[in-house]
DNA sequence: CTGTAATGTAAATGAGCATTCACATTACAG
DNA sequence: CTGTAATGTGAATGCTCATTTACATTACAG
């Protein structure tokens, strides 16, 4: 009865729907009558166009990959300052993850983690490369006295530990409370904590009561 | 047949072996028969303790939120510096953790922030709690003159994103590295990041290849 | 001793969910 | 047009799991 769409287009329709429901109802949440719901299907053609619930979820964690990671990796490789780049790295990141709750549900989810093992080593995979970019943004930063002398792995660590920690947070409280200017404020007490120049320090900052 | 142990015992037990469980399969991995099984009962008498799951994830998250922030708060109350205090709270946290992979997992387990409201709520107050004694040494360490002029709630929310990152990665790949040194690594560059005084960048610290 | 409340168990029960099956319908090559 | 490969669907199928039921056994108050 409905109209029919090549597999192409409905591999992409079921992997967003995918995502939308990880939004909504975490990984745990994620059936595939859910998936074939949102995307307006039966669940047998579901079928049709993946071969299994695992590989909706390994072309989930490919596209994720290039939406934060590749993204971040091509700011590295763009012009500007070490601080400019991290800078718009970090942000981008946070409002992609409040534009995209399931983002962060599926990279930190134990379902992933602790499910498929090949899975698992891609995400992780990802995650060092990540690592890696920022790595040796802060590291170029260094060398041009942008920044103080640090451990740049480290700093990177640091770094991503402020978005993931904020972003589960954010998770838990239900949005109780501006993503984007949540990692505002976090940005600019790294770039206290980072930079060659001291900074006088400006009023204090908390405008979402605790957690 | 078997001995009867008082349900005071018997809660401790099943407590302790969720935990456990936790650890090794994740909350997902979580099952009453799993559980039972571990804890040397039938899934039955589980339910002579514990009305039934959700209380069992109840009860593991009051002994977790005594275990983590119960003791940083004891620490925090008591003698030593800022730095000292905040050092001793950073590692003993990742030695728990190391001790416990299921401390970690239960914390930021999609299952315990999308199910029971209650619950997640508990959570949520344990984990500003959390970040209010951190905040709350590290506003002494600034006047003390220990630290540089920051923002000590965001400065409170990237030491946890340090460990909770970490705790992730390390959960990840299946303990490839070793947390209690990682940790040590990380304290080091931020005590270079938030010291008032400047000290010489050390060696490049990079024990475990990537990730 | 004795009875009874607490503790323990094996075997249902029933719900949710991934996957498969048997059978349409669509779109397009020829 | 026509046949056939790709898409699409509702109705099984079979599994896992939380919880309940009906029936022992233990320990202890009296």
């Amino acid at each position: 009865m409905p109209p029919k769409k090549i597999t192409h287009i409905r591999r992409e329709e079921i992997v967003q729907a995918a995502l939308q429901v990880i939004g909504e109802k975490g990984v745990h949440g994620l059936t595939i009558t859910e998936i074939a719901g949102r995307a307006g299907m039966s669940d047998a053609n579901i079928y049709r166009h993946f071969k299994g619930k695992q590989e909706i979820l390994g072309a989930l964690g490919d596209f994720i990959g290039e939406a934060v990671m590749g993204k971040a990796a091509g700011i590295a490789a763009g012009q500007g300052t070490a601080v400019e780049k991290l800078k718009i790295i970090f942000l981008a990141h946070a409002a992609l993850i409040a534009a995209n709750p399931g983002l962060p549900r599926f990279m930190f989810s134990e379902e992933i983690h602790l499910g498929d093992p090949h899975l698992a080593k891609t995400i992780a995979g990802k995650m060092a490369g990540y690592i890696e970019t920022l790595s040796n943004v802060i590291a170029a930063g260094i060398n041009d006295g942008e920044f103080r002398p640090l451990s740049p792995r480290e700093t990177a660590i640091t770094l991503l530990g402020m978005i993931q920690f904020t972003a589960l947070r954010w998770s838990i409280t239900r949005g109780a409370f501006n993503l984007d200017g949540e990692a505002g404020h976090l940005w600019d007490n790294f770039l206290r904590l980072t930079q060659t120049s001291s900074s006088p320090m400006p009023a204090e900052t908390n405008p979402m009561g605790s957690v």
